[in-house]
DNA sequence: ATGCAGAGTAAGCGCCGTTAGCTAACACCA
DNA sequence: TGGTGTTAGCTAACGGCGCTTACTCTGCAT
């Protein structure tokens, strides 16, 4: 199935490649015109003056196009916030948390269809678990890892150099001591319990603020969330233990 | 239209309240059997033994359908929410709080479908804005408001009792006072602006933990969210206030 | 010259929401 | 009691949409 060969880009192959680029971007583009549950086969092939079938061709299934396409959009998400990362200044962990989550929202604002299709609750599926059983090695579920990963890394980063507050062990209860560990070993460094539980925490108030935002379940107190938004950041910051640099870059 | 009389109830009236009340009840039904996209005209017809078309003598649309089964829903978690609060003891407000977020983490686990109806990504345009122009006066609105303010109320008798730490007005960034002044417009009673803010940070991390349960988004950490949940529940105690109120509870 | 990949057409299958028109039962009043 | 209007349900039908398979044609590459 899969060619390692040096060379192996005849030029059908690269032909085919194209199509295959640009069936991923109309879908795409289907899917900001219309919504999630537009983005179908037909409404596809039709955007690009094909016939539905001969997109079969090209993906075995309409399930199989939108995994793809979920995989890009993680995979375009993955490096807008590395790219965020890399250009913060100055470059440290607790500018660049700032910078990532900044971009993560403002991705998110600015990319409502395809941020309903990665993380909205019609999800459920597309990109099943990636949990308990043999993890999945779809390229959707690969994506989202790097995704989660930036994050991780960088609140890592911030424990290893600054050491921020976070329960001990013992404190914390035994169920979720238990879930925090098998988490854990999944990673290469293993760090102590208390900073994922505090990771986690911090996760769910940044990525349910966007959450809520986007789809539209904040209206009822805010039209606008950024300054919300920025008012959490501060407050992460303060469970971080970083919120001196944010002072400090906002002193500039 | 509208029939005041004291009792206008004939026998036919009540004939079709009846079977209004089975249209939608089998609606549920249809919901949780095929999830959202499942909920159908023809479905729920089919599961009842009518005709899709028999559906449109009490209800003007599937929209119209859908929207009343939402305020149902709605009336229902709140009936179960002011149950858990009532049932709490003692009966303080930092008690009934703690019972109406498990209670509502546990209809959510337990209600997985018509959680998804009520506040999935899906929902965009099922329950539309209740913002800012004439405020929506669909019964889903309405029920929706009751859900947000048990909670509203609980946190502000906290606050009226206890005091907990809150930012100062000008400690809190203008465009975000701004929103928040105008939202606390909308309550009878008038509380300081970091409370709102307060309110929202603690309701952000409470809902969105449990979104991300119920939509699988934390499944890359946890297999049981519970845990982690009683842990949010600690962190929001604590935050509010009231760490000790519930110390005391677990001692029992 | 042969063969294979890419495209198209036709068709099958199913679903949906909705409207129109009919019949049968019911409620009500003379 | 019988007639009349109203209601509730049915069938049929319209006009869509969707995914997918089978078959055919075309044209490039070997």
């Amino acid at each position: 199935m899969a060619e390692l060969p040096v060379e192996p880009v005849s030029r059908r192959d690269r032909a085919r490649a194209d199509t295959v680029r640009e069936i991923k971007e109309t879908a795409r583009q289907v899917l900001v015109d219309q919504g999630v549950d537009g983005l179908a086969l037909r409404a596809v092939a039709r955007e690009m003056g094909m016939t539905a079938p001969a997109l079969y061709r090209y993906f075995s299934s309409r399930e199989d196009l939108v995994e793809n396409v979920v995989a890009d959009l993680y995979d375009e998400l993955v490096t807008v916030l590395e790219a965020a990362r890399d250009a913060a200044r100055p470059a440290t962990a607790p500018i660049q948390l700032l910078a990532c989550s900044r971009e993560f929202r403002r991705w998110a604002t600015t990319h409502h269809a395809e941020f309903g299709l990665l993380f909205g609750s019609a999800g459920d599926g597309v990109v099943p678990a990636h949990g308990m059983p043999g993890h999945d090695d779809s390229p959707a579920e690969l994506a989202a890892a790097r995704f989660g990963a930036v994050f991780a890394v960088l609140v890592a980063e911030i424990y290893m150099e600054r050491r921020f507050p976070i329960p001990a062990d013992d404190e914390i209860e035994p169920p979720l001591q238990e879930q925090l560990h098998a988490w854990c070993a999944k990673f290469p460094v293993q760090l102590p319990l208390g900073v994922m539980q505090v990771f986690l925490s911090c996760w769910i108030r940044l990525y349910g603020l966007v959450c809520m935002e986007i789809f539209g379940h904040l209206k009822f107190a805010l039209n606008d969330a950024e300054p919300m938004f920025e008012a959490e950041l501060h407050g992460l910051a303060r469970v971080l233990g970083v919120a001196d640099a944010y002072a400090e870059l906002e002193r500039a």
